[in-house]
DNA sequence: CTAGGAGCTAGAGCGCTGTCTAGGTCAAGT
DNA sequence: ACTTGACCTAGACAGCGCTCTAGCTCCTAG
């Protein structure tokens, strides 16, 4: 309620103390951190929501760089609602992108995983391709 | 048919003739790649499948150091595809946790999307939310 | 009074994955 | 003969995102 130290919000948003300061040196922060009277940081809840908020960015794949830019946005204040509009949309499609990418890589690996699994239930193992077309990972060497 | 150079494979697969080379010294291709007489690298088809695959792997996420593990697997030859299947297995759990996570980013980021989107086309702009449940990227500084 | 623990700053260091440079060879085209 | 372009090696460098260290201040508990 009253604010949280730097060592409660490392706890809740799962980002260390470390990581914390660099985040808030590197701009992230919406608003300022505010201090107490030592010069330790205070944090409030909206602080954690839009750290947790950070997180999903960056743990989709946005830069810092990027959520910089967001930041600068949202700080400055209303009338750039479109600006940051295009920010988000372009990550979204930039998010989609990459879980079809993911999906067809599971797809293969799946692939894989069945045919190594089907040959080793069956007691012998030659059915070790590269991919659904051919023959790679030739069995043998020479 | 006859063989590959690098600037070929590398126009293929899409790698750098760079990477190619520092793949090679990172022991990623699982057979060695033959030289010509005056040391230019000659690569098979079998290599280039080989290069997709590792592909794959990268973009989902595996590190070289797990990639170059398979590769010794397969290098072995036959009688490890039990570590194989395990290396396997355990990245497949990886990229559908990927997956898993991304989506829900993806739910988040369509959310405040959406929410952008319905205020401007709305003419005004004060639903600029950090996450569905509360408060935060206040609208205004202060 | 003292020790521990949490916090502070500034800045160095690191792991990963390439990328690029320097300096050289070789083969073909003009 | 000369230039161009693809290739070679070894190794330096780069970008990103932290992480850690050094050296310090506080506060609290024993």
């Amino acid at each position: 309620m009253g604010g949280l130290s730097i060592g409660q919000v490392a706890e809740r948003t799962g980002l260390s103390v470390h990581a914390l300061r660099f985040y808030e040196r590197e701009g992230l922060l919406a608003d300022q951190v505010r201090r107490e009277s030592n010069g330790r940081r205070v944090y409030t809840e909206d602080d954690v929501e839009w750290l947790d908020m950070c997180i999903k960015f960056r743990s989709s794949g946005m830069p810092l760089d990027t959520i910089r830019k967001y930041t600068d946005l949202v700080r400055q204040g209303p009338g750039n609602e479109g600006d940051r509009l295009a920010l988000l949309k372009s990550h979204q499609d930039y998010v989609s992108a990459q879980i079809a990418e993911l999906n067809e890589c599971l797809n293969v690996i799946t692939w894989k995983v069945g045919c190594y699994q089907e040959a080793l239930d069956a007691g012998q193992a030659d059915c070790l391709w590269t991919a659904p077309s051919a023959h790679g990972e030739k069995s043998e060497a020479s």
